[in-house]
RNA sequence: UGGGGUGUCGCCAAGUGGCAAGGCACCGGGUUUUGAUCCCGGCAUUCGCAGGUUCGAAUCCUGCCACCCCAGCCA
C-alpha cells in the first residue's frame, strides 16, 4: 500500500474507498472484446488498470468481454495476451472470459423475469427504434411489456432452446421508456444469435449483450473498481440498476476516464483495419501502425510506453496528446538504455592515403558513452572508410561542423582527417574523398591546437557488413486525420518509409540480437527487426530519430 | 432543442478560498569526440465568458458560451 499523494482522482477514489473500509483490497480488470489488436489507446488503459491494482497491492484480471460470437475470434484472444504480458504485466490468476459466465448470466435473467423486472419483447429492430423514441421525446411501452411471469419465463427458455429466429424475441429490462437517458429505455439484456462462439461452441443460442453482461461479471470476481471510459458514463445508472436488481455477491463501482487520444494517428479498429487492407501498410504489426504490436515492432520498449502513459496523466477530460510527448518517452528510455553503433547510411566513399594499405587496427569504443558499466566494442578501422554523403562539402559556411575540404574534422572514435582531394564522376559527382589523417589524435586533440569543428560517423569499408535499413516517420503528415476534411487516406505521410539497402553498420551490430535497439550515433535509434534481422543479413528499422536542432539553413 | 460530461500556457496536467506546480513543445546560453544527452535561463498579472459573494476566488453562487458522448438486438 502506497501512502505518498494520490496521482489522479482514481487513486484519490481508492485510497479513500481503502480509509473507509468500503473495500478491503483492489480488484481490477481489463476487459477487452477479443475483437482486434490491442492499440496505444488499450496500452493507457492497461496501464491505469494494471497499475492500480500494482500501486494498492491489489489485484487486476485479464477478462475477454467475448458476448458477441460475430465479431471475435481466438486469435485476437492471444495477440492480446502477448501484448499484455510484453508491456510488462501479469493478470491475476488465470485468464477470464465472460462466457465462462453464461448460465450464472441466464439464471440472473431468469431471477430478474421472476421480479417482474424483465420481458420478453417481440418487437423487431425496426419497431424497437421505433419505440425507444428520441434524444428529445420520450419513448412508448412496447405491447410486450405486460406480459405474465409465466408467459415471459416460457418465452425466455424457448429463446434459450432455440425456438426462435435470430431477430424474433429480445429479453429487456422494465426500468422506464420515458428516461432522459436512453440506456434506461427498457435496455436488451438477452438477443439470440445462431453463431458458433470461440469458447463455447453452439451451446448457446442467445447472448448477454454488453449491458447485461459487465457489471455483472465485474461482481462475479469480485471486481472493486470498474474502470471504463467516458462514453460508458451514461451506462452507469443501468450498471448499477442491474447489480441492486440482482442477488450478485458483491457490489462492483464503475468509474470512467477520458479515452487517449494522440496527434498525428488514428485508432479507430475500422481505420487501422483499411490501412491493412488497402495496403497502405504491410499488416498491424508495421512498424508504423499504433499498435502495440506495431510499435513493439517499431523499437518503442514496453518502459517507454508505461512512461508516457504515467506522463500524461488520468484525468475524465477527453483531449488529443501531442505525439511528439511519446516520441520523447521512447527517446528518454532509448538514450538511457541503448548501446551506441554506427552506421552510414548514405556511403560516400573515404580514403586515408597516408594509412597502410593492410592495416586493420582494432579500435576500441564505449558502448555507452554515459555508463561505462556497459562495457566496450571493437572498431576495425582501416585505410577505406564510408562516411555519409551528407557529412562532406568541397567548400561550406563555418556553420557546417563537419568534413570541408581542405578542413578537418573527427572520425568518431578514431582519429582527426583533414581532406585533401576529391575524385568525381562524368557527372560531377563526388565519389570519393581522399584525406589523411593527423598524427597522434586517438583520443586526444591536435598538438597544432587546430582542433577539428565536428565529429562524424564512419564505418571501416573492408570490415563494415551491408544492411538493410528502414526509415520510418510518422504514417500521417496531418496533426489529426480523423477530422480533417480530406479523407484520412489521403493524408498518409508519403515518406512514411524509406528503405535503405546499401547501408554500412559496424561490424558488431551484425550481431545484434533480434529486438534489440541501439541508438545509431548522430543518426536515432534503431531496432534489429524482430522477424527479419539476421546477422547475414542484418535488418534494422528507425524506431526515432535524433532530436535535431541544428538550423539547417546554410 | 432531452440527458450525461469537459473547459487552467501551443499540447498534457497540478491546484478544491490566500495570491497559477510539473512535463512536452518552443526560444536563449553553457558543456560536449553524437549539431544527441546533460546543465542553466526564458515561456499564463491569469485560469471558457459575464456578473455576484468575500479583506481575498482558478477554486463559492448565478447566467451564458464552446466542445465531447448517448436514439446498435456493438463494446
Amino acid at each position: 500500500m502506497e501512502n505518498s499523494p494520490a496521482n489522479n482522482f482514481l487513486e484519490a477514489i481508492i485510497a479513500e474507498d481503502l480509509a473507509s473500509g468500503r473495500v478491503q483490497e483492489v480488484v481490477t480488470r481489463f476487459p477487452p472484446e477479443p475483437n482486434g489488436y490491442l492499440h496505444i489507446g488499450h496500452a493507457k488503459s492497461i496501464s491505469v488498470n494494471f497499475g492500480l491494482a500494482e500501486r494498492f497491492g491489489g489485484r487486476c484480471n485479464l477478462r475477454f468481454d467475448d458476448t458477441n460470437p460475430e465479431k471475435e475470434s481466438q486469435e485476437y484472444i492471444e495477440s492480446i495476451q502477448e501484448d499484455v504480458r510484453w508491456l510488462g504485466y501479469q493478470w491475476d490468476g488465470e485468464v477470464r472470459y465472460a462466457s465462462s459466465y453464461f448460465q450464472q448470466l441466464y439464471d440472473w435473467a431468469v431471477y430478474l423475469v421472476e421480479q417482474g423486472d424483465a420481458y420478453v419483447c417481440d418487437l423487431d429492430a425496426q419497431q424497437a427504434r421505433e419505440y425507444r423514441g428520441t434524444l428529445t421525446e420520450p419513448g412508448r411501452n412496447s405491447p410486450y411489456r405486460d406480459r405474465g411471469i409465466a408467459e415471459n419465463l416460457d418465452l425466455l427458455h424457448r429463446m434459450k432452446t432455440g425456438e426462435f429466429g435470430e431477430g424474433a424475441k429480445v429479453l429487456r429490462a422494465k426500468i422506464d421508456m420515458a428516461s432522459p437517458n436512453m440506456n434506461m429505455r427498457d435496455p436488451i439484456l438477452y438477443r439470440i444469435r445462431k453463431a458458433a462462439h470461440h469458447q463455447t461452441g453452439t451451446e448457446w443460442v442467445i447472448y448477454p449483450t454488453y449491458d447485461f453482461a459487465h457489471g455483472q461479471e465485474d461482481a462475479i470476481e469480485g471486481i472493486t473498481h470498474s474502470i471504463c471510459t467516458l462514453e460508458f458514463e451514461d451506462h452507469r445508472p443501468l450498471y448499477d440498476w442491474l447489480i441492486e436488481h440482482l442477488p450478485v455477491g458483491s457490489r462492483p463501482r464503475q468509474y470512467e476516464f477520458g479515452r487517449l487520444n494522440t496527434s498525428y494517428t488514428v485508432t479507430s479498429k475500422r481505420k487501422l483495419k483499411q490501412l491493412v487492407d488497402e495496403g497502405v501498410v504491410t499488416g498491424w504489426d508495421d512498424p508504423r501502425m499504433p499498435t502495440v504490436s506495431g510499435m513493439r515492432r517499431r523499437g518503442f520498449t514496453a518502459q517507454a510506453i508505461r512512461r508516457f502513459c504515467n506522463m500524461i496523466g488520468t484525468t475524465r477530460s477527453d483531449g488529443v496528446v501531442d505525439v511528439a510527448m511519446l516520441e520523447h518517452a521512447i527517446r528518454d528510455d532509448l538514450n538511457e538504455n541503448a548501446i551506441r553503433g554506427m552506421c552510414v547510411l548514405k556511403p560516400l566513399k573515404l580514403v586515408l592515403t597516408d594509412y597502410p594499405e593492410d592495416q586493420v587496427e582494432a579500435l576500441s569504443a564505449p558502448a555507452h558513452p554515459g555508463r561505462a558499466e556497459l562495457g566496450t566494442r571493437t572498431l576495425p578501422f582501416t585505410r577505406e572508410l564510408y562516411i555519409d554523403v551528407e557529412d562532406f562539402r568541397e567548400e561550406a559556411n563555418k556553420k557546417y561542423k563537419r568534413l570541408v575540404l581542405g578542413k578537418r574534422v573527427r572520425l568518431r572514435n578514431a582519429y582527426v582527417i583533414e581532406a585533401d582531394e576529391v575524385v568525381k564522376d562524368d557527372s560531377g559527382a563526388v565519389i570519393e574523398v581522399r584525406a589523411h589523417t593527423v598524427a597522434d589524435t586517438l583520443g586526444r586533440d591536435p598538438d597544432d591546437g587546430i582542433k577539428p569543428k565536428g565529429v562524424i560517423h564512419w564505418v571501416s569499408a573492408q570490415k563494415g557488413v551491408q544492411a538493410t535499413i528502414r526509415l520510418y516517420d510518422r504514417l500521417f503528415h496531418h496533426e489529426a486525420p480523423d477530422k480533417a476534411d480530406e479523407h484520412f487516406l489521403d493524408l498518409v505521410n508519403p515518406e512514411s518509409l524509406q528503405v535503405v539497402e546499401g547501408a554500412w553498420i559496424e561490424p558488431a551490430l551484425a550481431a545484434a540480437d533480434r529486438e534489440q535497439n541501439f541508438q545509431f550515433e548522430r543518426e536515432g535509434y534503431f531496432v534489429a527487426d524482430r522477424f527479419d534481422h539476421s546477422s547475414d543479413a542484418p535488418v534494422f528499422n528507425r524506431t526515432i530519430g535524433l532530436r535535431d536542432t541544428w538550423n539547417n539553413a546554410f
